[in-house]
RNA sequence: GGCCCGUUCGUCUAGGGGUUAGGACGCAGGAUUUUCAUUCCUGUAACACGGGUUCGAUUCCCGUACGGGCUACCA
């Protein structure tokens, strides 16, 4: 089902960290490109070097990577429509800006930064704030205004100018947007946007405009602050003469902030102690660091899940998606209008369900490279028990090592106040029995230590509140965790026993004075 | 300020002219469990407001309020 005219872009800029926004942007593309047969394409927009930051490209491949959305086509990638990163496109911009300037569509404006400044200043406080427009722009510093002999000197002399698109004076815009359906602008409200930067390199609106049609790009899906913008990119793909072949646009509702007002932002992550961002990005200092979903255990599949339903539905009751469901399932028409906010509760219930529902042979795996060097080397079956009996007892990968350290090293805090009032001096000998008759046991697993458990406490006429906490406390220092039983199957009677008396002498001490 | 977008339980959302307004997270209670967790059950809680249109509006239209975005030689 390859559909070679079906081509979705994520187009991100290399500056600094990319949060789960931009993720989201980026499955959502994903998807449908999966969905439809066709490609799913990156592109790095770094047309402004003043924002652009090292490392930045590598962190967005490494979040791409890590998710399991890598594109089709992209830096790296490969791809017959390269280079994939704008500043390696110059020349091309250079000649459709020139084809601008040649049909009407654009012109030259000497105006300086400073200068535009100070008119906006000057403006700030009167009912019409200064705006670069077709009102203004006779009065101004540009090739629109000046004699073609100053134009001209000007250029000759390297007069450092900008080039501006010439926003018609009276016209409606109509966008169809997928998501908004028509949405109308007004030219007499916009501006004559800067379309090439003093320093020669495009702005967003004409390399994003231009690369989309030289991609071959079909879906425009990009988040929503990019709506009103998308009027001057119609102005753009007219002028052009390519209106008839624009891409279809979709502009996606925003991740709101998890409390208070705005949208999701970089500093929210440290602020509330919770993470926004796929992978952690180390910085330049400690304010400029972030931890990601990756570093606080979370399993990809189960972030992109989240993800997911945060602005879409399926329609359906069913919330837990693989990423193969989740291309079946997707579409454009169950993406909702409204911002959503960033729930972390909700965001980790789908953590642990994911957990919970995969194999301890698959757990084993991602936490063999995870485990700490201090803990005493363990076989992969080992891992695997671990796992399966931990995995419905953790929200994150972390927790596996967290809750259940005590598993690859001696407990080091015990929960004694539980069994403060159960213990005496004299159990140690009950329980020196107990372990003699599990020793016995045949075949040694949980069900027969159960079972003679049951027989031992009747013959001796005890109560299993009184002896199994001292074995949860003696064994794993806390009264949360696994069923007793199984923790005695795993570890067998002469590691039980070993715990068992390190236990007794600490109980002990703090029980007994 | 101007322009644009939006508004269903605290949160994510389904729905759509006549419904007991459904699900999920969270929270509360209960069952199961030697603990914790899982699982299951129950409960909690919503159509922003005001006008229309209509026999009937949460659903359609218009206002208002509130929220969001944009308003740079940033993306």
């Amino acid at each position: 089902m390859k559909n070679s005219s079906l081509r979705f872009r994520f187009a991100p800029s290399p500056t600094g960290a990319l949060h789960i926004g931009g993720i989201r942007t980026a499955l959502y593309n994903y998807l449908l490109a999966k969905k439809l047969g066709g490609t799913f394409i990156l592109r790095i927009e770094d047309t402004d070097q003043s924002r652009y930051v090292e490392g930045a490209e590598k962190y967005i491949i490494d979040s791409l990577k890590w998710c399991g959305i890598t594109p089709a086509e992209g830096p790296g990638f490969g791809g017959e429509f390269g280079p994939y990163r704008q500043s390696e496109r110059t020349a091309i911009y250079d000649e459709y800006i020139a084809k601008l300037i040649l049909s009407g569509h654009a012109y030259y404006a000497f105006d300086t930064s400073e200068e535009l400044e100070k008119y906006r200043t000057e403006a700030e406080n009167t009912s019409r704030p200064f705006k670069y427009d077709s009102f203004t722009r006779l009065q101004l510093n540009n090739s629109l205004a000046l004699p073609p002999e100053t134009v001209k000197e000007y250029l000759e002399k390297n007069m450092p100018y900008t080039v501006r698109l010439k926003v018609p004076e009276d016209e409606s815009i109509h966008v169809q947007d997928k998501i908004r359906g028509e949405v109308i602008f007004h030219s007499q409200e916009l501006d004559d946007k800067v379309l090439r930067k003093a320093d020669g390199l495009p702005t967003y609106h004409l390399a994003n405009v231009v690369d989309d049609h030289l991609m071959g790009i079909s879906h425009v899906i990009r988040g929503e602050e990019w709506l009103p913008s998308t009027a001057h990119h119609v102005l753009l793909y007219r002028a052009f003469g390519l209106e008839d072949n624009m891409p279809e646009f979709a502009h996606l509702p925003l991740i709101l902030k998890p409390t208070g007002n705005g949208k999701l932002s970089k500093r929210d992550g440290v602020k509330l102690g919770i993470p926004v961002f796929p992978i952690s990005w180390v910085g330049e200092s400690e304010e400029s660091s972030f931890t990601g979903f990756r570093e606080a255990g979370f399993l990809p599949e189960a972030m992109l899940n989240f993800l997911a339903f945060l602005g879409w539905n399926p329609g359906t009751e069913q919330e837990i998606f693989t990423i193969d469901q989740l291309v079946e399932a997707f579409d454009i028409a169950h993406i909702g209008k409204a911002g959503a906010r960033f729930d972390y509760e909700k965001a980790k219930w789908f953590n642990q369900q994911y957990i919970i529902h995969s194999s301890p042979e698959n757990l084993a795996n991602l936490l063999l490279p995870l485990l700490p060097e201090k803990y005493k080397p363990v076989s992969q079956d080992y891992l695997i028990s671990f796992c399966k009996l931990m995995q419905e007892r953790v929200v994150t990968i972390n927790d596996f090592f967290e809750n259940g350290y005590y598993f690859f090293e001696p407990v080091h805090t015990f929960d004694t106040k539980n069994i403060a009032k159960k213990w005496s001096p004299a159990l140690k000998q009950t329980i020196q029995n107990l372990i003699e008759k599990w020793s016995a046991c045949s075949p040694f697993n949980q069900e027969q230590i159960q079972l003679s458990f049951d027989t031992f406490m009747q013959d001796n006429q005890l109560k299993t509140g009184d002896i199994l906490p001292v074995f949860r406390i003696g064994l794993a220092g806390t009264m949360k965790g696994p069923a007793v039983f199984d923790l005695i199957e795993l570890w067998g009677m002469q590691e039980v026993s070993n715990r068992m008396n390190k236990a007794f002498d600490h109980f002990d001490k703090t029980l007994l004075s």
